[in-house]
DNA sequence: AGCACGCCGACT
DNA sequence: GTCGGCGTGCTC
């Protein structure tokens, strides 16, 4: 048997797959999805099998498949097939891809051990102790004794590749006598041993409930693990090892909720869907629900539908809204049955989560982007709440939108895909209007409130509260007020940091970072300087580095420095900060989302991470202290971005019983996505907004690929740039729209330059083998210290 | 991508 | 002579 094998190496020449015979002891364990090891040139390396078959087309000898990694192999056949499909639209390696499909401890650690080879060699003082890794040695010296051990066969090269994936194992307890047994133990136990009859009570009242894990007994009981170690020597309990999952889950209650009544709306949505589930249908869905209308409601019972027809569901949330909240509320619904995969969790998390998954252990699914890979089979419906959120579609190198490969996976599987939205993508909400998807709305408030009253504050006149320029005394009063009445606030800065930029008022000089073609902000909870596009830091100036004058200051409002203006304006405010810089350490968000919904803190002040998913109904004012920063950036999709933020913040507000309120302050209160995000009106602005991309020849009236070229030398992206779009230019049609090549808004990240090329087209069936062209020319351009990189359909165009 | 091979100039 | 730097081509 011969397998065809996609390597572990990522370039145009290996972007194939390669052949290797089967030896007969691995034919039994080796599937199409395999992990494998394989001799590549002198060294091994990792990859999956995509393919078997009996005969082989090519002329040398093939060489022999080395190991198979896993019991089971960890790509489905169908996962195979889609890496396929992408491959063909996403400008990138296939291996790319099929990792991007796995968990990160699925890739492969490569070492180069040097070992001795003569048992003169052996005796060296230099093989004594662990084994040289060839790949850690920098000493000039060390490299030297080296060659000539090689040079000399004294020494050998040995390729390891090394599995990171562990299994986590965990102490069990079981227990070794009859019940009545330990309650005699019990009895003849000394007063003071507390713990011990803790533990012996336990058992006597829990005795079914055993063998027990160490961390439930230390846990729940609340024991110390020399109380195990005793009973165990005592003779009490038996100890074992035992392979366990890491659950991510194991800090929340599964409490069944009441079940909800769907209201008209929502019931003929979920009839629609469930009717595709049924019949085993794809059928795209686009559900446009305003904000309160009650759509995870719809989600969760269409969930249940696919579920009471045997088959799977996956769910699909933005990373930033996989609250605690949101977590809670699908494993109070469908309990163990449930797997969850997101950023917040530890590696080992993630790859015990999908492996549950993968063992058809779990019927729900609900991730983040990553999880659309989620190896679950016989897939009933997929749903993807917040569809119009940027952060389904991956901004480094496999590309891919994470809609696109729902909708692929539910052709594969015959379910339907349901795309919720309060604020559709235009582009989704355009093809529902053409009945590529169909369009479900729901217009009414499921608690039957009112929409938030929504006021807009023009900062050009107004009074401010306090020395800056931030707060208005309007939106301070209107604080004041919610907190008298014991009610809470939630402020939005989409902006973290301190301040922005550091200003010399004398000579006009600003502080920027060295790598990149940005100012440096200034963070004061680490006091310094930072970038945020490459991390670099440095100390804060006291003077201005140019011209040494004093008159220095710094300008551009982050949330620290909002945090900082409340806690004076309003003494005894109890305020809580979330945002990238509160929230790195792992379980913090939920910490801080936890105290929040406990009344622990009156205002939650953060970045746009608090504008979604966030229910607390105790929130009767949402602020937004500057609802200018995304709206004068150069991308076409500006505004969309900025009406959905604001809509989707606005939604917070007045959840429960109480009335909401939304202040939002502007310098632009004419602005069109301000004046309709203030009426909450989406159907107008989708009408609106779809002029200004008629006008513009911009999506969704075009479709559009992004080419940029980097470089550390801009002379050298500026004219590979020029090259490509010459090329292109003579391949495509005249009405094709090539922009560029510029330098990108940001023209320097990480000291490279980058250079972009847009292309703006509505039918060129070739463009995708030019672009293939063009990207294999890269690799011939990379001597030059160039890289060029290819997106299709780009969320962000600067 | 990594790695070996081979050519060529530099240096003990 | 030998060492090491870099360009070229291959990996089943």
């Amino acid at each position: 048997m011969i397998a065809q094998v996609i390597v572990d190496v990522a370039a145009r020449q290996t972007d194939r797959a390669f052949e290797y015979h089967i030896p007969s002891d691995l034919e039994k364990d080796i599937k199409i999805g395999s992990r494998v090891v394989v001799p590549f040139g002198p060294r091994k390396v990792q990859g999956f099998v995509v393919g078997l078959s009996e005969t082989s087309e090519f002329k040398g000898k093939l060489k022999d498949l080395l190991v198979v990694v896993d019991e089971m192999p960890p790509l489905t056949p169908e996962l195979v097939k889609l890496s396929a499909d992408l491959a063909k639209n996403i400008y990138s390696y296939r291996i790319k891809i099929l990792q991007a499909m796995l968990p990160w401890v699925m890739r492969a650690g490569y070492r180069k051990l040097l070992l001795p080879n003569s048992s003169q060699a052996q005796k060296m003082q230099f093989f004594k102790g662990d084994p040289i890794d060839l790949n850690k040695v920098t000493d000039p010296d060390q490299i030297k004794q080296i060659r000539k051990l090689l040079r000399n066969d004294d020494a050998k090269i040995e390729y390891v590749v090394e599995n990171k994936a562990k299994k986590k194992k965990e102490n069990q307890y079981d227990l070794v006598l009859a019940p009545s047994e330990y309650e005699k133990i019990y009895n003849t136990l000394r007063q003071n041993a507390v713990k011990q009859k803790q533990l012996l009570m336990d058992i006597v009242e829990n005795y079914k409930a055993y063998p027990k894990s160490q961390s439930n007994l230390e846990n729940k009981l609340d024991l110390t693990s020399s109380v195990l170690n005793s009973a165990v020597k005592k003779g009490w309990l038996k100890r074992k090892a035992v392979e366990v999952y890491r659950d991510p889950l194991a800090g929340f209650d599964d409490h069944k909720p009441a079940k909800i009544t769907l209201n008209d709306e929502q019931q003929n949505a979920l009839d629609q869907i469930a009717q595709k589930i049924d019949q085993q249908k794809s059928k795209t869905f686009l559900l446009e629900g305003i904000t309160g209308s009650g759509k995870t409601e719809v989600y969760l019972h269409a969930i249940s539908e696919a579920l009471a027809q045997g088959r799977n569901a996956l769910m699909l949330v933005p990373e930033i809204s996989l609250t605690p909240q949101m977590v809670r509320q699908v494993r109070a619904r469908f309990g163990q049955e449930v797997a969850v995969l997101h950023s917040a969790l530890s590696e080992g998390e993630k790859y015990d989560e999908w492996r549950r998954i993968r063992r058809g252990e779990t019927k729900v699914v609900v991730g983040a982007r990553s999880a659309v890979f989620a190896p679950l089979d016989n897939i009933g419906l997929i749903v993807i709440d917040e569809e119009h959120e940027s952060s389904y579609k991956q901004e480094t190198d496999p590309r891919y939108n994470a809609r696109n490969v729902a909708i692929w996976r539910s052709k594969y599987h015959h379910c339907p895909l349901v795309l919720g939205s309060a604020t559709p993508s235009l582009g989704s909400r355009a093809r529902a209007q053409k009945h590529v998807y169909q369009l479900l709305r729901l217009t009414k408030r499921a608690n039957h409130k009112e929409l938030p009253q929504v006021n807009l504050i023009d900062l050009k006149h107004v009074q401010f509260a306090g020395g800056q320029f931030d707060l208005s005394v309007n939106l301070v009063n209107a604080i004041k007020d919610r907190l008298e009445k014991k009610e809470q606030v939630i402020l939005m800065l989409n902006r973290r940091g301190f301040a922005n930029f550091m200003l010399c008022r004398e000579c006009g000089f600003v502080l920027k970072c060295p790598n990149c073609d940005v100012s440096l902000n200034l963070h004061k909870d680490t006091n310094s300087m930072q970038c945020h596009y490459c991390g670099h830091t440095e100390p804060i100036p006291q003077r201005c580095p140019n011209c040494q004058s004093s008159q220095i200051r710094f300008l551009g409002t982050g949330t620290q420095k909002v945090q900082e203006e409340l806690e004076e304006l309003l003494p005894g405010a109890r305020i809580l900060r979330m945002d990238v810089d509160t929230t790195r350490r792992k379980g913090s968000y939920k910490r801080i989302l936890d105290a929040f919904g406990n009344h622990e803190a009156d205002i939650l002040l953060g970045t746009q991470m608090i504008a979604k998913g966030l229910d607390f109904p105790n929130v009767t004012l949402v602020g937004v202290i500057n609802a200018d920063t995304g709206l004068w950036i150069s991308d076409y999709n500006a505004s969309e971005k900025t009406f959905e933020l604001l809509t989707q913040v606005a939604g917070r507000a007045g959840r429960a019983e109480k009335e909401g309120e939304v202040m939002i302050q502007t310098y632009n209160p004419d602005h069109y996505a301000i004046q309709l995000a203030k009426t909450q009106d989406y159907e107008r602005f989708y009408a609106y907004e779809m002029n200004v991309r008629h006008a513009g020849n911009y999506p969704p009236y075009f479709f559009t690929v992004l080419i940029s070229i980097a470089s550390k030398k801009e002379q050298n992206a500026a004219r590979e740039a020029f090259r490509i779009k010459r090329f292109l230019m003579q391949r495509l049609h005249q009405e094709t729209i090539i922009l560029g090549p510029s330098p990108s808004a940001i023209s320097r990240v990480k000291n490279q330059y980058y250079y972009q090329i847009l292309v703006k087209y509505k039918k060129e069936p070739n463009l995708n083998e030019l672009l293939h062209h063009v990207q294999d020319s890269a690799q011939e351009a990379k001597k030059y210290g160039l890289s060029i990189y290819i997106d299709n359909e780009p969320e962000r165009i600067m």
